[in-house]
Order: C-alpha cells, then structure tokens, then sequence
DNA sequence: ACTCTTTAGTTGAAGCAACAACCAATTAGG
DNA sequence: CCTAATTGGTTGTTGCTTCAACTAAAGAGT
C-alpha cells in the first residue's frame, strides 16, 4: 500500500503536538514536584479522589481515569497510603475489591497543591492562548480522544461534549 | 494570593489536553515498539539522524532537538549502536565532542518504520481532524511552544512560524 | 607554561514503570 | 453443590530513566 506522506501544513501541526506533548508532562512534574512534593501522577490520582463521592474510588475505576495499569496504581497507593495521604480498605459489597479514600491529611495536601498547580497550568497553557484558541483545543481534544480514548475512560467524570 | 482558577470552558480544553497529553505516548509507543522494535524515542532519534547533514549530529545536538539528557541519551545511544543502528566516532574538530551518525542500517530502519508511524499518526490525529483544525493545531501548537520552549530547541530543525 | 573553570560525554547505582506470575473472591455451568 | 472461568489486586523480576560522580579536552587568567 502507497503511503500516504503528511502534507507540509499536517507535518507543521504533527511536529508542533509532538513537542508539546514532550515536553508539558516534565512542566507539570516540576512543578508539583518543588511545591508539593508529589508527582504529576500522584497528584492527578488524589485530585480524582477528592472530587470522587465520599472521596472513594476503587483502584480499578481510579486506574482507569489516572491511564495507569493496576499494577502501578497498587504501588503508587501504597507508597501514598505510607505517607498517610490514602487508605485502603477492602469494599463490602465486593470483597474481592479494594477502595482507595483520601483522608484528611490527604485532602489537605489536594487543597494546598492546587493553586500553584492551577498557577502553572495557566502559565504554560490556558493563558498564553486566546479564547478562541482554548474553544478550538476543546474542540480538537474531543477529536483526538475519539480516536485516542473511545471509551471516554480518562475523561470518566467529565461529561463529553461540554 | 487569590487563586485565579479556571473558567468552566478553560477547565474543559484542559481536561481534554492532558488526557491527549497522557495518552498519545502510548499509542505511539505502542505501534512502533509492535512493527519495527523500536521505542518513540528511539525512532524519533533516528529519524533526526536521517535528515541530518551526512546523517551526522553531536550528541549535544541530537539530545536537544529530542528533548533528553545527556545522560539519557548515552544510554540509548549505545544500546542503538550495539544493534548496529549508530556508529559513535570522536568528533575531529573538538575532540571532547562525539559525533553520532546512522548507519546504512539504520537508514534502512527508518525507512521501513516510516509508513506504518505516518500511518498511525494520520490514524490518532490528522484524520481526526478537519483540515482547519489542523491549522488551528499549527498555532496553538506554536503558542503553547512559546511558553514551554522558549528557545525552540525541539523543534531546531523546522522553521517557527511556518 | 600552569592552574582554574567550563564544556562534552560516559559510567554506575538507585528509583519507577511494565510485564508476568500469583492468590483470593465472584460468577457461571453441569 | 462443585468445578471452571473471570474479575480484582498484590507481589517479584526486568529494563529504562534519572541522578551524581568521574574523565577528558578546550578556553581563560596570571
């Protein structure tokens, strides 16, 4: 089959998303990393949790909204639940299921972290673009991840479309 | 300070961004790891070699225009080599520097990895998109850039702005 | 010439992430 | 019921990235 190259105008596109998808997650790990002390991942897994009912997720639901396979979640669960910021407590309903719950100290550390990462988010991406621009990215987004995430399982908590 | 936090439609485009920012990766990583045994990385490092002057570049250079270590880089470098892919030579001119080019195999490499990873790109991205999206990507692509890669050392070989 | 600093790159140890193997609990089939 | 298959999680290796230390060459100052 004839490959079908990218035309100068895609490759200018694909050149410039894959830059920024290079290099936004180390912006964001840094961040988090010097303030908090936490990494992009872990704080992304507590946000879900603090905004999740009773501040509860299943290790698999929250597997599935941070992209992480079990395995990793499990480790990174307990390496937080050591520092205090989750537990795990076996669900009643399932037993063979776990539930991750953020605790108080937990909560804590979501509400100091976010406003400096809130901070960064609109230095590196929300503020340097016009309103347009982050209308049109809201748009595109919806593109890839239709392709990308069809299932809609990381934007989970976020109604499509909106 | 107070916190200025995000608009429900800044929330939106963020949310998307950072589930495409999470997931691309992976469906890069996965296609080429799949058909051509080679990881992004790996393939993109290549690929600037490729279209180097006499498929030659510094290592400094090469580590730049792929946003990694140095360290990291030596690494990679020598595990591509030991496949027979590079050949590392002391550089004449400044002989602190090393000089890291393809070899005929390694163009051979880039050549038979080349349309199955336009293909995936077309697949999760140009295709998902209309042709003024994809314009729109271009210049968001390059605002976001002007924030987190002020001195374009991603993108050095492609022309800003274009 | 001789040191001091900077630059270029490599190396070795330590920390995460992925994969595989495993155990426990639930569900389905005979 | 009693077995088989599936689902939910945790626990060990393997490989890559990162961090810190090191070698070596080039340049700067005296």
């Amino acid at each position: 089959m004839d490959t079908r190259w990218l035309t100068p105008v895609e490759r200018a596109a694909w050149v410039r998303l894959v830059a920024v998808v290079e290099l936004l997650p180390g912006a964001l790990d840094a961040q988090l990393r010097e303030d908090s002390g936490l990494t992009h991942f872990e704080y992304f897994a507590l946000a879900m949790l603090s905004e999740a009912p009773d501040r509860t997720l299943r290790m698999t639901a929250l597997a599935q909204l941070s992209n992480a396979t079990l395995p990793r979640l499990s480790h990174v669960a307990k390496r937080l639940e050591a520092r205090g910021l989750l537990v795990r407590e076996p669900c009643a309903e399932d037993r063979r299921a776990t539930n991750a719950r953020l605790t108080d100290e937990g909560w804590a550390k979501v509400v100091e972290a976010a406003p400096g990462h809130v901070a960064n988010v609109r230095r590196h991406v929300v503020d340097a673009l016009t309103g347009d621009q982050v209308r049109q990215l809201h748009e595109i987004g919806d593109a890839l991840l239709s392709a990308l995430d069809p299932d809609g399982r990381m934007t989970g908590l976020y109604e499509p479309g909106t």
